[in-house]
DNA sequence: GATCGCGTCATACCTAGGTATGACCACGGC
DNA sequence: GCCGTGGTCATACCTAGGTATGACGCGATC
């Protein structure tokens, strides 16, 4: 895999990050010393306005998030973040939580919920858990990247051509669908070998599956 | 997609399965009652033990499960159908339940968590969302498996080529891999092809990707 | 001991895929 | 107007893939 894109592993002074979202300072203060104790990165945020309005960071993190805050709920934020794409593995901490509050959030995706108080060891283990599953989506979406970055170097023939190429389709059945002549089909598909740098047909239709690409029946007419 | 296995829809008497499993035999009944009124199929269990003991419905099903149940727990349940294979989607009941215990079941991969007493329609969503996601894993268990047969059909050597042929390798380079000459590999190849039934290289890349064969990874590209 | 399935390989022939060279056209930007 | 890019196609040549026919060895089974 070559890397046109992406975070290099350059200057990684921590290298994980975990971002504090509490609107009480003591609760921030003793959870950035527990964290820093471990080597990790913090962040603190009294308020989800303060995060949103910040810089992502572009390494493994995790969001530490009190449920009650003010403005709106965690559970709302989480909703947001979501929407966003921003999708940093959740934990919650809440005083006051009942059932129905964490199966929601678990539903939406959270890693752990816990109430306060909480065993430092059970915040270490939920955050470790959620920066390792940070870590491997950081890792797909890096793979998926490259490959999206060379799928858009093609041009629009060369996209409708991979794509009935790793359907199966033979170059004279491309080029009857298409109606161009067989030898045109040749030069697109050698072009979209190079472009996305593949030297199999196998590894062709694995970038384009990994693209998602379906090649929907009858969508393209002439033009 | 030929299939050789897996259930038809001949006697659908009904399309789905709600399974129930509560020591109290009132509790029984009145889900009984209520997911017989939306025409559902019910199966009572008092105890995990009879659960176990009984045959799993061959349709899509869910399990709605009590946590305080007679021997085991609910949660150790949701366990040991898991190590057995069992997948059933599970939603949880309770009446004495924590946010822990919640917790623990939603990671255990449950639908839904309810304290009881919980609204009717809130039971319904539950159990709607639980047979929509057991169909799907229903949908996706069986296509695998029609692979899987086809894929059992080959004999060692076929298995061999078809490995290296899904990893990008030419004829020839398969041939010096294994010792062979390259016209043995073609014959294998294209019993392979028959044996998968396809007719494409692209179509086998997807049926071995379905299958997870990995064929120690050969990265191709890089210039 | 005959048969069968599997594996092996050769010859022969055909189709499919890949690339190089050269050419022409359309379009958009400098 | 010139040039670059993209698209088109032809000829030519080579490699890769696919299949049919025929053949032989081996081990398991009947």
């Amino acid at each position: 895999m070559t890397r046109p894109n992406q975070a290099q592993p350059p200057a990684q002074s921590s290298s994980s990050v975990v971002i504090i979202v509490d609107d009480d300072a003591s609760i921030r203060a003793s959870l950035d010393s527990l964290f820093r104790s471990v080597g990790l990165e913090t962040r603190l945020f009294g308020s989800p306005a303060e995060l949103l309005g910040g810089v992502m960071p572009d390494k493994p993190a995790c969001i530490v998030l009190d449920v009650r805050l003010p403005g709106v709920s965690g559970l709302d934020l989480q909703g947001q973040l979501t929407r966003q794409g921003i999708r940093f593995p959740i934990i919650f901490m809440t005083g006051h939580g009942d059932i129905p509050m964490s199966v929601r959030a678990m539903k939406a995706g959270a890693v752990d919920f816990l109430s306060k108080p909480f065993r430092d060891q059970d915040m270490l283990d939920a955050v470790t858990a959620a920066l390792e599953r940070d870590a491997q989506r950081r890792a797909e979406a890096a793979t998926k990247e490259d490959i999206r970055i060379q799928y858009e170097s093609l041009t629009a023939r060369e996209r409708e051509v991979m794509g009935h190429v790793t359907a199966g389709l033979m170059n004279k059945q491309v080029a009857g669908l298409i109606g161009l002549s067989e030898i045109t089909v040749k030069i697109h598909r050698g072009n979209v070998m190079r472009k996305m740098e593949v030297r199999s047909l196998a590894d062709l239709v694995r970038k384009a599956e990994a693209l998602g690409i379906s090649q929907n029946r009858k969508t393209t007419d002439q033009t």
